[in-house]
RNA sequence: GGAGGCGUAGCUCAGUUGGUUAGAGUAUCGCCUUGUCACGGCGAGGGUCGUGGGUUCGAGUCCCAUCGCUUCCGCCA
C-alpha cells in the first residue's frame, strides 16, 4: 500500500488518524535535529516532520540526503501543529504529519532547474518537460484541458451528436498547406499523408447517412510555428450536421462553445483570472467579411476595441494635402480612426505611436493625425484642410471636442496591417478597450477565390468544398472575385476559434469551382475520388465547422502560447526535445521503405 | 526564405571607456543548526564568457561570420 490519503486533502478534521502519503520532496527545511519536508502529490502540499526521537538519528541522516524531487513514503500521525506554528498560507497548514517511518520508492538525481524558477530557457524546459508539469499552473492548465475536452463530449452528445474516429493515414490532396507524408512499404514509390483535418472522411460520413458526426481530431500540418500555432499537430472539435442551413450551424457552435465559455469563465488555476470573466450572450453578431475588412481592417477582429475604421479618401482627395490625393487618385485609400478624449494624451505619446507604426508595423510614415482641443484643431495636417473638411470627418468618427482622428494611407491590402493593430493599441492606450469578456462574432460571407498578389492566378480563398452562394449559376455568371461563399468563422477578442461552411455537395459545382481555380476535371476526380464518387450516389444538403482546441483553452487559461496548453509541445521547428524527434534511422528502414536519402 | 531580440557557473543574472585573478543569488557537496515553511549560518567545488575568425600590447566587452533559442513577416484550403 502507497498510501491512504492524499497530501492536499488534510485538514484539522483528520487530526489524529494514522496516515501513508506517497509523493515527491517539494522542499526541505533541516534543523539538525528536526527536519520539516513539504510532501507534493497531485492533490497539493503538506509538511511533514521528521523527529530524531520518533525515527533515529540514522533515518534523520538519511532523509538530509535524499534530494529534492526525490519520491518517498511517509508513515505516521497526524498533529496539529499548535499555536504560533500554523501556516496559513497552506490549505493543510494546520496540520502536520509526524514521521514514523518512511521509504525512498524513486531517488532523484540533482535537477537542471529548480521547479520554481519560471525563467527557465525554453529549450531546457522542453527537454525536461516532465518537470514542468510537475507545476501547479502548468499542471492545473493540462487538467483544464481534460476539463473542456470532457466539457465538450458531454454538450455534444446531449445534442444528439456521436464520436466517430476517422483514418491517421490518408491520401495527399492538392490543396491546403503542406502534408506530412508517410511512405508505404508494401507500395514502393508511394506515400500516404497524415491529414490536415478529416474534412473528406466527415463529410463522406454524412453521405453515409450519419446526421450529426463530431470528433475530437488530430490535424497534422507541416507549416512553420507561431506563438498560437503549433509546428506539427494540434486537435479540433470537428463537427458535421446533414439537412442543414448556417443558421443551425451556429445555433450548435454557440451553445457548446458558449456553453464551455460560461463553465470556465472563472477558472483561475494559473491565478491570471482573479476577477472573473464575462461572456457575451448568443445569439453573437455577426459581420460580413467586406463589412470587417472596412470597419476593422481584418477577418478576426477583436471587439473589445469598440473603435471602428471609417473611410474618409473623398474628403482628402478634395484636400490640398499631395500625398493623400495622390494615393487616392492612385486607386488607394485614406482611412481614419476617431480616439474620444485622446486629445489629452502628452507628445510623447503620438511620437510613441508614430515610431511604434513604423517600426513594429511597417508604415511607411508615423501616422497623421488631427487633434481637437480647447475649441482649436491641432496636428500636422490641419494646414491642408478647410475647417469644414477637418468637422466633417469628426462628424463621421462621432468623435467630438477632445478627441483625435488617425489617418493611415495606401493601398489594400496593406494598410490593414497596419491599421488593425493600431485600431487596438489606440483604444488600449486610451483606456477604452473593454476587460473581463469574452467579446465573440461570427465573419460570414468570406469570398469564395481570391487573387495571387504575386502570381496574379485565382485561388480558393478558404475551404474548397464551400458552397458557393447563388451555386453553380452564379460560379457560371459572375465575376469569380464577386462570389461569396458559404463559409464563415467565429472570432473570439481577436483569435479565430472556428472556420466551417455550408459544403458544395453538387458535382457540377463542384467541378466548375475547382476549374475557376486552375484545377482541371480530371485532377478533381482523381485526387477527391471518393467524394466525387458518393457525390453522385445520393449525397444530402450538410455543413459543419472547426473550433481550434488549443485556441479555446488559450482563452481560458489568459495565455499567448500555445506550448501551455499541450502536454508534451514541440518547439518552433517541428522538434520533440524530450524525446529526440525528428530522428535519423537506419538504412535497413529506409532500404524496407524504397527511400533513397539524397 | 526574410527581419528583430537573447546567448557569461547546472539554473537565474551582474560585469563600468577594451585593462591585471570574471562576480552574486540559487542548486550541488561538507560542517553547524530541534519549530521551520522561499528556514538560517560558515565553507568548498563548479567557467573554452554559444562557436570560429579578425582588430588590439591586451577582448566577456569592438568588428565579421556561424550556430542555438525566441518573436514577427512569408506560409497556415
Amino acid at each position: 500500500m502507497y498510501r491512504d490519503m492524499l497530501c492536499g486533502d488534510l485538514r484539522a478534521g483528520h487530526v489524529g488518524g494514522n496516515f501513508t502519503l506517497s509523493g515527491w520532496i517539494f522542499r526541505r527545511r533541516d534543523h539538525g535535529g528536526v527536519v520539516f519536508i513539504d510532501l507534493r502529490d497531485t492533490s497539493g502540499i503538506v509538511q511533514v516532520v521528521f523527529k530524531p526521537e520518533e525515527v533515529g538519528p540514522e533515518v534523520i541522516e538519511a532523509i538530509t540526503h535524499t534530494g529534492l524531487e526525490s519520491v518517498i513514503k511517509v508513515s505516521g500521525a497526524l498533529i496539529l501543529r499548535g499555536e504560533g506554528l500554523t501556516n496559513p498560507h497552506m490549505p493543510t497548514g494546520e496540520v502536520e504529519l509526524v514521521v514514523k517511518s518512511h521509504v525512498v520508492l524513486g531517488r532523484a538525481d540533482p535537477l537542471p532547474y529548480a521547479l520554481s524558477d519560471e525563467s527557465v530557457p525554453e529549450d531546457l524546459k522542453l527537454q525536461h518537460r516532465f518537470l514542468d508539469l510537475r507545476r501547479e499552473d502548468v499542471m492545473k492548465t493540462i487538467h483544464l484541458r481534460s476539463d473542456v475536452i470532457a466539457s465538450i463530449r458531454q454538450r455534444m452528445w446531449a445534442k444528439g451528436f456521436r464520436e466517430y474516429q476517422t483514418p491517421i493515414l490518408t491520401a495527399s490532396s492538392p490543396e491546403g498547406a503542406r502534408d506530412f507524408l508517410v511512405p508505404s512499404r508494401l507500395h514502393p514509390g508511394k506515400f500516404y499523408a497524415l491529414p490536415q483535418a478529416p474534412q473528406q472522411f466527415k463529410q463522406l460520413l454524412m453521405v453515409g447517412g450519419f446526421d450529426r458526426y463530431f470528433q475530437i481530431a488530430p490535424c497534422f500540418r507541416d507549416e512553420d510555428a507561431r506563438a498560437d500555432r503549433c509546428p506539427t499537430d494540434f486537435y479540433q472539435l470537428d463537427l458535421e450536421m446533414s439537412f442543414v442551413q448556417q443558421d443551425d450551424v451556429f445555433a450548435v457552435a454557440e451553445d457548446v462553445l458558449g456553453g464551455v465559455f460560461a463553465e470556465f469563465k472563472d477558472w483561475n488555476g494559473n491565478g491570471r483570472n482573479e476577477k472573473g470573466r464575462a461572456v457575451d450572450a448568443a445569439p453573437w453578431v455577426r459581420i460580413p467579411y467586406d463589412t470587417a475588412m472596412l470597419d476593422y481592417a481584418c477577418d478576426k477582429p477583436d471587439l473589445r476595441c469598440p473603435l471602428k475604421i471609417i473611410d474618409v479618401s473623398d474628403v482628402w482627395a478634395a484636400s490640398e494635402f499631395g500625398v493623400f490625393k495622390n494615393i487616392v487618385s492612385g486607386g488607394g485609400h485614406v482611412r481614419m480612426i476617431g480616439v474620444p478624449k485622446a486629445a489629452a494624451q502628452p507628445r510623447s505619446w503620438f511620437d510613441s505611436i508614430g515610431k511604434w507604426a513604423q517600426e513594429e508595423l511597417g508604415a511607411p510614415a508615423a501616422p497623421g493625425y488631427i487633434s481637437w482641443k480647447e475649441g482649436a484643431f491641432g496636428g500636422p495636417l490641419t494646414k491642408f484642410l478647410s475647417e469644414a473638411q477637418v468637422r466633417e470627418m469628426f462628424a463621421r468618427a462621432g468623435v467630438g471636442e477632445g478627441g483625435v482622428i488617425f489617418f493611415i494611407a495606401g493601398k489594400t491590402p496593406a494598410i490593414y496591417k497596419i491599421l488593425n493593430p493600431l485600431r487596438v493599441r489606440l483604444g488600449k492606450d486610451c483606456g477604452l478597450n473593454e476587460v473581463g469578456i469574452f467579446r465573440f462574432c461570427w465573419i460570414v460571407d468570406f469570398p469564395m477565390f481570391e487573387r495571387d498578389e504575386a502570381t496574379g492566378k485565382i485561388d480558393f480563398s478558404h475551404n474548397p468544398f464551400s458552397m458557393p452562394q447563388g451555386g453553380l449559376e452564379s460560379l457560371e455568371s459572375q465575376d469569380p472575385l464577386s462570389i461569396k461563399a458559404t463559409q464563415y468563422d467565429l472570432v473570439c477578442n481577436g483569435y479565430e476559434l472556428i472556420s466551417g461552411g455550408i459544403r458544395n455537395h453538387l458535382p457540377a459545382a463542384m467541378l466548375k469551382a475547382f476549374a475557376i481555380a486552375g484545377y482541371p476535371p480530371e485532377v478533381v476526380k482523381d485526387k477527391f475520388r471518393g467524394m466525387w464518387k458518393a457525390f453522385h450516389m445520393g449525397v444530402p444538403p450538410h455543413g459543419g465547422c472547426a473550433a481550434g482546441l488549443e485556441r479555446v483553452v488559450m482563452l481560458l487559461a489568459e495565455s499567448n502560447m500555445v506550448r501551455e496548453v499541450v502536454a508534451f509541445p514541440m518547439n518552433q521547428r517541428g522538434e520533440d526535445l524530450m524525446m529526440g524527434a525528428p530522428t535519423v534511422v537506419e538504412e535497413r528502414q529506409l532500404k524496407e521503405l524504397h527511400i533513397k536519402l539524397r
